[in-house]
DNA sequence: ATCATTACGCAACGCCAGTGCGCTACCCGC
DNA sequence: GCGGGTAGCGCACTGGCGTTGCGTAATGAT
Protein backbone atom coordinates (compact mmCIF):
# COMPACT_ATOMS: atom_id res chain seq x y z
CA UNK A 1 0.00 0.00 0.00
CA UNK A 2 0.91 3.52 -0.78
CA UNK A 3 2.50 5.40 2.42
CA UNK A 4 0.40 7.94 3.46
CA UNK A 5 3.73 9.60 5.22
CA UNK A 6 4.82 10.77 1.55
CA UNK A 7 2.45 13.06 1.14
CA UNK A 8 3.10 14.61 4.17
CA UNK A 9 6.17 17.76 4.44
CA UNK A 10 7.67 15.67 7.66
CA UNK A 11 9.05 12.42 8.78
CA UNK A 12 8.83 12.71 12.17
CA UNK A 13 6.16 14.38 13.78
CA UNK A 14 7.86 17.07 16.22
CA UNK A 15 5.40 20.05 16.94
CA UNK A 16 2.03 19.33 18.30
CA UNK A 17 0.39 20.26 15.10
CA UNK A 18 2.25 17.74 13.00
CA UNK A 19 1.68 15.41 16.09
CA UNK A 20 -2.22 16.45 15.83
CA UNK A 21 -1.88 15.02 12.20
CA UNK A 22 -0.15 11.79 12.40
CA UNK A 23 -3.16 11.34 15.77
CA UNK A 24 -5.60 12.00 12.97
CA UNK A 25 -4.03 10.12 10.56
CA UNK A 26 -3.95 6.87 12.75
CA UNK A 27 -7.59 7.65 13.33
CA UNK A 28 -8.51 7.60 9.86
CA UNK A 29 -6.60 4.65 8.96
CA UNK A 30 -8.27 2.80 11.56
CA UNK A 31 -11.89 4.04 11.12
CA UNK A 32 -11.62 2.97 6.98
CA UNK A 33 -9.98 -0.22 8.19
CA UNK A 34 -12.42 -0.99 10.07
CA UNK A 35 -15.27 -0.02 8.18
CA UNK A 36 -13.98 -2.86 6.30
CA UNK A 37 -13.00 -5.67 7.74
CA UNK A 38 -14.98 -5.20 11.43
CA UNK A 39 -13.56 -3.80 14.58
CA UNK A 40 -12.41 -7.20 15.70
CA UNK A 41 -10.69 -8.22 12.75
CA UNK A 42 -8.24 -4.74 12.83
CA UNK A 43 -4.72 -5.43 14.39
CA UNK A 44 -2.29 -2.77 14.96
CA UNK A 45 0.26 -3.98 12.33
CA UNK A 46 -2.60 -3.41 9.50
CA UNK A 47 -3.45 0.24 11.10
CA UNK A 48 -0.03 0.90 11.14
CA UNK A 49 0.74 -0.81 7.31
CA UNK A 50 -2.21 1.40 6.61
CA UNK A 51 -0.59 4.54 7.97
CA UNK A 52 2.79 3.79 6.61
CA UNK A 53 4.11 3.84 10.56
CA UNK A 54 5.65 0.81 12.72
CA UNK A 55 3.22 -0.42 15.17
CA UNK A 56 5.14 0.41 18.03
CA UNK A 57 4.88 4.31 16.66
CA UNK A 58 1.52 4.22 17.08
CA UNK A 59 1.65 3.08 20.49
CA UNK A 60 2.91 6.61 20.88
CA UNK A 61 -0.11 7.88 20.13
CA UNK A 62 -2.86 5.56 21.72
CA UNK A 63 -1.93 3.82 25.00
CA UNK A 64 -3.30 0.50 23.74
CA UNK A 65 -4.97 -0.64 20.57
CA UNK A 66 -8.17 -0.43 22.62
CA UNK A 67 -8.05 3.39 22.77
CA UNK A 68 -7.54 4.33 18.88
CA UNK A 69 -11.01 2.69 18.85
CA UNK A 70 -12.69 3.72 21.98
CA UNK A 71 -11.28 7.53 20.13
CA UNK A 72 -13.44 6.19 17.39
CA UNK A 73 -16.24 5.27 19.62
CA UNK A 74 -16.24 8.77 21.13
CA UNK A 75 -16.00 10.34 17.85
CA UNK A 76 -19.14 8.32 16.98
CA UNK A 77 -21.31 9.74 19.20
CA UNK A 78 -20.43 12.85 19.23
CA UNK A 79 -21.62 13.41 15.41
CA UNK A 80 -24.22 10.74 16.18
CA UNK A 81 -25.52 13.32 18.74
CA UNK A 82 -25.20 15.94 17.03
CA UNK A 83 -26.57 14.45 13.46
CA UNK A 84 -29.98 13.30 15.59
CA UNK A 85 -30.47 16.19 17.57
CA UNK A 86 -30.37 18.53 14.48
CA UNK A 87 -32.66 16.36 12.90
CA UNK A 88 -35.13 16.05 15.76
CA UNK A 89 -35.23 19.71 15.90
CA UNK A 90 -36.23 20.25 12.77
CA UNK A 91 -39.35 18.57 13.99
CA UNK A 92 -41.17 19.77 16.67
CA UNK A 93 -44.64 17.81 16.76
CA UNK A 94 -42.78 14.35 16.19
CA UNK A 95 -45.18 11.70 17.03
CA UNK A 96 -43.24 8.44 18.96
CA UNK A 97 -43.12 6.60 16.22
CA UNK A 98 -41.49 9.04 13.88
CA UNK A 99 -38.74 9.72 16.35
CA UNK A 100 -38.39 6.06 16.31
CA UNK A 101 -37.92 6.10 13.20
CA UNK A 102 -35.37 9.00 12.65
CA UNK A 103 -32.88 7.42 15.97
CA UNK A 104 -33.26 4.22 14.14
CA UNK A 105 -32.11 5.78 10.75
CA UNK A 106 -29.19 7.63 11.74
CA UNK A 107 -27.83 5.04 13.92
CA UNK A 108 -29.02 2.32 11.40
CA UNK A 109 -26.69 4.75 8.86
CA UNK A 110 -23.30 4.34 11.01
CA UNK A 111 -22.60 0.73 10.52
CA UNK A 112 -19.09 1.40 12.36
CA UNK A 113 -20.75 3.77 15.32
CA UNK A 114 -23.28 0.38 15.96
CA UNK A 115 -20.10 -1.95 15.68
CA UNK A 116 -17.99 -0.16 17.92
CA UNK A 117 -21.02 0.78 20.40
CA UNK A 118 -21.51 -3.18 20.91
CA UNK A 119 -17.54 -3.53 21.33
CA UNK A 120 -17.00 -0.60 23.56
CA UNK A 121 -18.34 -2.08 27.42
CA UNK A 122 -16.91 -5.48 25.99
CA UNK A 123 -13.36 -4.85 24.49
CA UNK A 124 -12.59 -1.67 24.40
CA UNK A 125 -13.19 -0.26 28.28
CA UNK A 126 -11.13 -3.25 29.62
CA UNK A 127 -7.86 -2.44 28.00
CA UNK A 128 -7.57 1.41 28.64
CA UNK A 129 -6.52 3.18 31.28
CA UNK A 130 -9.02 4.31 34.01
CA UNK A 131 -8.88 7.88 33.48
CA UNK A 132 -9.83 7.34 29.88
CA UNK A 133 -12.31 5.73 30.55
CA UNK A 134 -13.37 8.39 32.88
CA UNK A 135 -13.26 10.93 30.25
CA UNK A 136 -15.01 8.57 27.55
CA UNK A 137 -18.03 7.99 30.08
CA UNK A 138 -18.14 11.54 31.06
CA UNK A 139 -18.57 12.26 27.32
CA UNK A 140 -21.43 10.14 26.91
CA UNK A 141 -23.26 10.93 29.73
CA UNK A 142 -23.28 14.41 28.19
CA UNK A 143 -24.38 13.08 24.64
CA UNK A 144 -26.77 11.21 26.58
CA UNK A 145 -28.16 14.03 28.43
CA UNK A 146 -28.24 15.91 25.50
CA UNK A 147 -30.77 13.65 23.38
CA UNK A 148 -32.37 12.99 27.00
CA UNK A 149 -33.44 16.98 26.45
CA UNK A 150 -34.73 16.53 22.94
CA UNK A 151 -36.54 13.64 23.84
CA UNK A 152 -38.39 15.22 26.68
CA UNK A 153 -38.84 18.98 24.54
CA UNK A 154 -40.82 16.06 21.95
CA UNK A 155 -42.17 13.60 23.75
CA UNK A 156 -42.71 14.64 27.45
CA UNK A 157 -40.70 11.74 28.57
CA UNK A 158 -38.53 12.49 32.40
CA UNK A 159 -35.23 11.95 32.51
CA UNK A 160 -35.17 8.26 33.40
CA UNK A 161 -37.80 7.06 30.82
CA UNK A 162 -35.02 9.12 27.96
CA UNK A 163 -32.03 7.13 29.66
CA UNK A 164 -33.21 4.09 29.17
CA UNK A 165 -34.52 5.06 25.16
CA UNK A 166 -30.80 5.80 24.82
CA UNK A 167 -29.70 3.03 26.40
CA UNK A 168 -32.26 1.19 24.78
CA UNK A 169 -31.07 2.37 21.08
CA UNK A 170 -27.69 2.20 21.56
CA UNK A 171 -27.54 -0.99 23.09
CA UNK A 172 -29.75 -2.82 20.37
CA UNK A 173 -28.43 -0.81 17.31
CA UNK A 174 -25.21 -2.84 18.92
CA UNK A 175 -26.39 -6.35 19.31
CA UNK A 176 -28.59 -5.84 16.30
CA UNK A 177 -25.42 -5.24 13.78
CA UNK A 178 -23.50 -7.62 15.15
CA UNK A 179 -26.04 -10.16 14.40
CA UNK A 180 -26.95 -8.73 10.98
CA UNK A 181 -23.46 -8.58 9.26
CA UNK A 182 -22.10 -11.81 9.70
CA UNK A 183 -19.75 -12.20 7.67
CA UNK A 184 -19.69 -13.65 4.04
CA UNK A 185 -19.30 -17.07 6.11
CA UNK A 186 -22.43 -16.75 7.57
CA UNK A 187 -24.48 -15.08 5.06
CA UNK A 188 -23.58 -18.57 2.63
CA UNK A 189 -24.69 -20.54 5.47
CA UNK A 190 -27.89 -18.28 5.87
CA UNK A 191 -28.54 -18.68 1.82
CA UNK A 192 -27.85 -22.45 1.99
CA UNK A 193 -30.35 -23.73 4.47
CA UNK A 194 -34.45 -22.36 4.01
CA UNK A 195 -34.80 -22.87 7.88
CA UNK A 196 -32.01 -19.91 8.25
CA UNK A 197 -34.07 -17.26 6.80
CA UNK A 198 -35.64 -16.22 9.51
CA UNK A 199 -32.21 -15.95 10.73
CA UNK A 200 -31.49 -13.02 8.39
CA UNK A 201 -31.81 -9.41 10.75
CA UNK A 202 -32.09 -6.27 9.11
CA UNK A 203 -31.10 -3.33 11.74
CA UNK A 204 -33.38 -0.39 10.28
CA UNK A 205 -36.46 -1.64 10.38
CA UNK A 206 -36.14 -4.01 12.99
CA UNK A 207 -34.71 -1.16 15.23
CA UNK A 208 -37.51 0.94 14.12
CA UNK A 209 -40.28 -1.43 15.36
CA UNK A 210 -38.51 -1.95 18.52
CA UNK A 211 -37.85 1.72 19.31
CA UNK A 212 -41.32 2.58 18.26
CA UNK A 213 -42.62 0.14 20.71
CA UNK A 214 -40.69 1.28 23.71
CA UNK A 215 -41.55 4.86 22.74
CA UNK A 216 -45.39 4.21 22.33
CA UNK A 217 -45.48 2.08 25.74
CA UNK A 218 -43.33 4.71 27.07
CA UNK A 219 -46.58 7.73 25.96
CA UNK A 220 -49.05 5.22 27.62
CA UNK A 221 -47.35 5.32 30.94
CA UNK A 222 -47.27 9.16 30.83
CA UNK A 223 -50.69 10.01 30.02
CA UNK A 224 -51.95 7.06 32.35
CA UNK A 225 -49.79 8.46 35.22
CA UNK A 226 -50.39 12.39 34.30
CA UNK B 1 -5.86 -26.66 42.28
CA UNK B 2 -7.06 -30.51 42.59
CA UNK B 3 -7.48 -32.28 39.82
CA UNK B 4 -10.95 -33.52 38.82
CA UNK B 5 -9.51 -36.52 37.47
CA UNK B 6 -8.74 -37.91 40.95
CA UNK B 7 -12.41 -38.26 41.67
CA UNK B 8 -12.62 -41.04 38.37
CA UNK B 9 -12.28 -44.24 37.63
CA UNK B 10 -10.13 -43.46 34.47
CA UNK B 11 -7.03 -41.34 33.20
CA UNK B 12 -8.00 -41.87 29.21
CA UNK B 13 -11.55 -41.47 28.35
CA UNK B 14 -12.01 -44.56 25.87
CA UNK B 15 -15.85 -45.77 25.77
CA UNK B 16 -18.32 -43.04 24.65
CA UNK B 17 -20.00 -43.10 28.51
CA UNK B 18 -16.28 -41.81 29.70
CA UNK B 19 -15.97 -39.25 27.13
CA UNK B 20 -19.36 -37.99 28.19
CA UNK B 21 -18.12 -37.37 31.43
CA UNK B 22 -15.04 -35.75 30.11
CA UNK B 23 -17.10 -33.31 28.13
CA UNK B 24 -19.31 -32.54 31.11
CA UNK B 25 -16.21 -32.17 32.99
CA UNK B 26 -15.18 -29.45 30.68
CA UNK B 27 -18.45 -27.60 30.13
CA UNK B 28 -18.55 -27.21 33.85
CA UNK B 29 -14.99 -26.11 34.26
CA UNK B 30 -15.89 -23.35 32.18
CA UNK B 31 -18.88 -22.83 33.46
CA UNK B 32 -17.53 -21.98 36.68
CA UNK B 33 -14.49 -20.48 36.29
CA UNK B 34 -16.68 -18.00 33.18
CA UNK B 35 -19.75 -17.41 35.85
CA UNK B 36 -16.08 -15.93 38.45
CA UNK B 37 -14.32 -13.84 36.26
CA UNK B 38 -16.62 -13.12 33.00
CA UNK B 39 -16.23 -15.52 29.54
CA UNK B 40 -13.40 -13.13 27.88
CA UNK B 41 -11.35 -13.77 30.67
CA UNK B 42 -11.06 -17.54 30.88
CA UNK B 43 -8.56 -18.92 28.50
CA UNK B 44 -8.41 -22.49 27.25
CA UNK B 45 -4.82 -22.87 29.73
CA UNK B 46 -7.85 -21.91 32.86
CA UNK B 47 -10.22 -24.40 31.55
CA UNK B 48 -7.85 -27.63 30.80
CA UNK B 49 -5.98 -26.45 34.39
CA UNK B 50 -9.29 -26.56 36.39
CA UNK B 51 -10.57 -29.85 34.75
CA UNK B 52 -6.85 -31.72 35.14
CA UNK B 53 -6.09 -32.22 31.81
CA UNK B 54 -3.72 -30.07 28.98
CA UNK B 55 -5.18 -27.88 26.85
CA UNK B 56 -4.65 -29.57 23.94
CA UNK B 57 -6.84 -32.24 24.93
CA UNK B 58 -9.87 -30.43 25.39
CA UNK B 59 -9.34 -29.46 21.80
CA UNK B 60 -10.11 -33.01 20.86
CA UNK B 61 -13.78 -32.68 22.57
CA UNK B 62 -13.92 -28.94 21.13
CA UNK B 63 -13.09 -27.78 17.92
CA UNK B 64 -11.95 -24.32 19.80
CA UNK B 65 -12.27 -22.87 22.90
CA UNK B 66 -14.97 -20.56 21.43
CA UNK B 67 -17.35 -24.21 20.42
CA UNK B 68 -17.06 -24.28 24.52
CA UNK B 69 -18.68 -21.31 25.40
CA UNK B 70 -21.01 -21.82 22.70
CA UNK B 71 -22.01 -25.02 23.94
CA UNK B 72 -22.76 -23.24 27.11
CA UNK B 73 -24.65 -20.65 25.02
CA UNK B 74 -27.31 -23.61 23.60
CA UNK B 75 -27.54 -24.94 27.03
CA UNK B 76 -28.28 -21.31 28.49
CA UNK B 77 -31.06 -20.81 25.61
CA UNK B 78 -32.01 -24.21 26.25
CA UNK B 79 -32.66 -23.50 30.28
CA UNK B 80 -33.72 -20.08 29.94
CA UNK B 81 -36.50 -21.11 27.77
CA UNK B 82 -38.14 -23.79 29.37
CA UNK B 83 -37.77 -21.71 32.63
CA UNK B 84 -39.28 -19.05 31.18
CA UNK B 85 -42.64 -21.13 29.67
CA UNK B 86 -42.77 -22.90 32.30
CA UNK B 87 -43.29 -19.41 34.65
CA UNK B 88 -45.29 -18.17 32.07
CA UNK B 89 -47.60 -20.96 31.09
CA UNK B 90 -49.00 -20.60 35.18
CA UNK B 91 -49.93 -17.26 34.60
CA UNK B 92 -52.69 -17.52 32.24
CA UNK B 93 -54.10 -13.80 32.49
CA UNK B 94 -50.51 -12.29 32.27
CA UNK B 95 -50.59 -8.46 31.61
CA UNK B 96 -48.09 -6.96 29.49
CA UNK B 97 -46.05 -5.44 32.49
CA UNK B 98 -46.36 -9.01 34.10
CA UNK B 99 -44.78 -10.62 30.97
CA UNK B 100 -41.81 -8.13 31.22
CA UNK B 101 -40.75 -8.62 34.90
CA UNK B 102 -40.58 -12.68 34.08
CA UNK B 103 -38.42 -12.79 31.10
CA UNK B 104 -36.19 -9.67 32.88
CA UNK B 105 -36.38 -11.53 36.22
CA UNK B 106 -35.56 -14.95 34.39
CA UNK B 107 -33.14 -13.03 32.17
CA UNK B 108 -31.28 -11.34 34.97
CA UNK B 109 -31.07 -14.08 37.03
CA UNK B 110 -28.49 -16.01 34.96
CA UNK B 111 -25.36 -13.11 34.46
CA UNK B 112 -23.09 -15.94 32.59
CA UNK B 113 -26.27 -16.51 29.73
CA UNK B 114 -26.26 -12.54 29.66
CA UNK B 115 -22.89 -12.18 28.90
CA UNK B 116 -22.55 -15.26 26.70
CA UNK B 117 -25.29 -13.59 25.19
CA UNK B 118 -23.58 -10.44 24.53
CA UNK B 119 -20.21 -12.87 23.11
CA UNK B 120 -22.16 -15.30 20.72
CA UNK B 121 -22.89 -12.87 17.56
CA UNK B 122 -19.90 -11.04 18.55
CA UNK B 123 -16.31 -13.26 19.46
CA UNK B 124 -18.19 -17.30 19.61
CA UNK B 125 -19.98 -17.61 16.48
CA UNK B 126 -16.97 -16.08 14.48
CA UNK B 127 -14.52 -18.55 15.21
CA UNK B 128 -16.56 -21.90 15.02
CA UNK B 129 -17.17 -24.52 12.35
CA UNK B 130 -20.12 -23.51 10.11
CA UNK B 131 -21.77 -26.75 10.94
CA UNK B 132 -21.83 -25.92 14.36
CA UNK B 133 -22.85 -22.45 13.88
CA UNK B 134 -26.36 -24.07 11.69
CA UNK B 135 -26.81 -26.33 14.66
CA UNK B 136 -26.49 -23.48 17.29
CA UNK B 137 -28.79 -21.32 14.52
CA UNK B 138 -31.42 -23.66 14.60
CA UNK B 139 -31.32 -24.63 18.28
CA UNK B 140 -32.10 -20.93 18.96
CA UNK B 141 -34.57 -20.34 16.68
CA UNK B 142 -36.67 -23.25 17.96
CA UNK B 143 -36.52 -22.32 21.38
CA UNK B 144 -37.42 -18.39 20.13
CA UNK B 145 -40.65 -19.76 18.47
CA UNK B 146 -41.24 -21.73 21.53
CA UNK B 147 -41.55 -18.44 23.14
CA UNK B 148 -43.13 -16.54 20.96
CA UNK B 149 -45.98 -19.50 20.86
CA UNK B 150 -46.24 -18.35 24.52
CA UNK B 151 -46.23 -14.61 23.86
CA UNK B 152 -48.87 -14.72 21.21
CA UNK B 153 -50.95 -17.26 23.82
CA UNK B 154 -51.02 -14.89 26.53
CA UNK B 155 -51.11 -11.15 24.90
CA UNK B 156 -51.83 -11.45 21.05
CA UNK B 157 -48.51 -10.88 19.60
CA UNK B 158 -48.05 -11.64 16.15
CA UNK B 159 -45.20 -13.78 15.33
CA UNK B 160 -42.90 -10.81 13.93
CA UNK B 161 -43.81 -8.82 17.22
CA UNK B 162 -42.79 -11.98 19.54
CA UNK B 163 -39.36 -12.54 17.61
CA UNK B 164 -38.98 -8.69 18.07
CA UNK B 165 -39.61 -8.82 21.54
CA UNK B 166 -37.55 -12.17 21.73
CA UNK B 167 -34.14 -10.54 20.31
CA UNK B 168 -35.27 -7.07 22.45
CA UNK B 169 -35.06 -9.08 25.65
CA UNK B 170 -31.84 -11.46 25.02
CA UNK B 171 -30.28 -8.28 23.02
CA UNK B 172 -30.13 -5.76 25.92
CA UNK B 173 -29.60 -8.31 28.33
CA UNK B 174 -26.76 -9.02 26.87
CA UNK B 175 -26.02 -5.34 26.33
CA UNK B 176 -26.79 -4.28 29.53
CA UNK B 177 -24.72 -6.93 31.27
CA UNK B 178 -21.84 -5.73 29.84
CA UNK B 179 -22.69 -2.22 30.67
CA UNK B 180 -23.23 -3.31 34.65
CA UNK B 181 -20.47 -5.84 35.17
CA UNK B 182 -17.58 -3.65 34.57
CA UNK B 183 -15.49 -5.61 36.78
CA UNK B 184 -14.20 -4.16 39.96
CA UNK B 185 -11.99 -1.61 38.20
CA UNK B 186 -14.57 0.32 37.20
CA UNK B 187 -16.67 0.12 40.29
CA UNK B 188 -13.96 2.27 41.66
CA UNK B 189 -14.16 4.76 39.24
CA UNK B 190 -17.78 5.07 39.50
CA UNK B 191 -17.69 5.27 43.10
CA UNK B 192 -14.76 7.42 42.86
CA UNK B 193 -16.40 10.44 40.94
CA UNK B 194 -19.97 11.31 41.61
CA UNK B 195 -20.40 12.22 38.03
CA UNK B 196 -20.59 8.46 37.06
CA UNK B 197 -22.88 7.61 39.34
CA UNK B 198 -25.75 7.72 36.14
CA UNK B 199 -23.25 5.29 34.45
CA UNK B 200 -23.80 2.42 36.72
CA UNK B 201 -26.79 0.59 35.62
CA UNK B 202 -28.95 -2.44 37.59
CA UNK B 203 -29.83 -5.30 34.53
CA UNK B 204 -32.96 -6.65 36.35
CA UNK B 205 -35.12 -2.54 36.94
CA UNK B 206 -33.80 -1.49 33.49
CA UNK B 207 -34.99 -4.51 31.45
CA UNK B 208 -38.19 -4.52 33.13
CA UNK B 209 -38.81 -1.06 32.20
CA UNK B 210 -37.80 -1.32 28.88
CA UNK B 211 -39.45 -4.36 27.81
CA UNK B 212 -42.82 -3.43 29.63
CA UNK B 213 -42.78 0.00 27.30
CA UNK B 214 -41.96 -2.26 24.76
CA UNK B 215 -44.83 -4.77 25.05
CA UNK B 216 -47.08 -2.38 25.94
CA UNK B 217 -47.00 -0.18 22.90
CA UNK B 218 -46.88 -3.20 21.21
CA UNK B 219 -50.37 -3.84 23.11
CA UNK B 220 -51.78 -0.49 21.25
CA UNK B 221 -50.45 -0.75 18.19
CA UNK B 222 -52.47 -4.27 18.10
CA UNK B 223 -55.86 -2.45 19.45
CA UNK B 224 -55.37 0.23 17.28
CA UNK B 225 -54.74 -2.48 13.74
CA UNK B 226 -57.09 -5.28 15.30
C1' DA C 1 0.56 -61.43 29.48
C1' DT C 2 0.52 -59.27 25.15
C1' DC C 3 -1.11 -56.46 21.55
C1' DA C 4 -3.44 -52.84 18.94
C1' DT C 5 -5.71 -48.79 19.70
C1' DT C 6 -5.95 -44.11 20.78
C1' DA C 7 -6.46 -40.41 24.52
C1' DC C 8 -3.34 -37.81 26.32
C1' DG C 9 0.97 -34.58 27.56
C1' DC C 10 4.71 -32.17 25.58
C1' DA C 11 6.78 -28.98 22.76
C1' DA C 12 6.52 -26.18 19.10
C1' DC C 13 4.23 -22.70 15.76
C1' DG C 14 2.17 -18.44 14.24
C1' DC C 15 -0.03 -14.41 15.60
C1' DC C 16 -1.09 -10.98 18.63
C1' DA C 17 -0.34 -6.64 21.76
C1' DG C 18 3.05 -4.31 23.96
C1' DT C 19 8.34 -2.81 25.34
C1' DG C 20 13.39 -1.34 25.38
C1' DC C 21 16.78 0.48 22.81
C1' DG C 22 19.59 2.55 19.31
C1' DC C 23 19.45 5.44 15.27
C1' DT C 24 18.65 9.53 12.98
C1' DA C 25 15.43 13.24 11.38
C1' DC C 26 14.54 17.37 13.19
C1' DC C 27 14.70 22.20 15.41
C1' DC C 28 17.47 25.62 17.40
C1' DG C 29 21.40 28.37 18.42
C1' DC C 30 25.42 29.78 16.54
C1' DG D 1 25.00 27.12 6.81
C1' DC D 2 26.19 23.99 10.45
C1' DG D 3 26.71 21.23 14.48
C1' DG D 4 24.42 19.32 18.69
C1' DG D 5 20.83 17.96 21.78
C1' DT D 6 16.20 16.36 21.68
C1' DA D 7 12.95 13.03 20.78
C1' DG D 8 10.15 10.43 17.10
C1' DC D 9 10.64 6.42 15.05
C1' DG D 10 11.94 1.39 13.38
C1' DC D 11 13.84 -2.88 14.90
C1' DA D 12 13.95 -6.77 17.53
C1' DC D 13 12.25 -8.94 21.29
C1' DT D 14 8.97 -10.69 25.06
C1' DG D 15 5.08 -13.14 26.85
C1' DG D 16 0.72 -15.09 26.21
C1' DC D 17 -2.80 -16.68 23.35
C1' DG D 18 -5.17 -20.54 20.44
C1' DT D 19 -3.94 -24.34 17.84
C1' DT D 20 -1.16 -28.42 15.83
C1' DG D 21 1.92 -32.72 15.32
C1' DC D 22 4.03 -36.27 17.55
C1' DG D 23 5.69 -39.66 20.87
C1' DT D 24 4.07 -42.25 24.78
C1' DA D 25 1.60 -44.75 27.77
C1' DA D 26 -3.20 -46.07 29.51
C1' DT D 27 -6.67 -49.21 28.24
C1' DG D 28 -9.86 -52.97 26.56
C1' DA D 29 -9.67 -57.13 23.83
C1' DT D 30 -7.51 -61.35 22.99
Amino acid sequence: MMSLMSELAFQRARSPEAKQVREQAILAAARTLADRHGVRDVTLTDIAAAVGMHKSALLRYFETREQIFLALTAEGWRQWSADLCGDLAGRPHATPAEVARVIAGTLAARPLFCDLLAQAPLNLERNVSIESVRSFKLMTLGEVERIGGELHRLLGLTEAQAVDTVATATGMAGALWQMASPGPRLRELYASDPRLSHAVVEVEPRLTRVLTACLTGLGVESAAAG
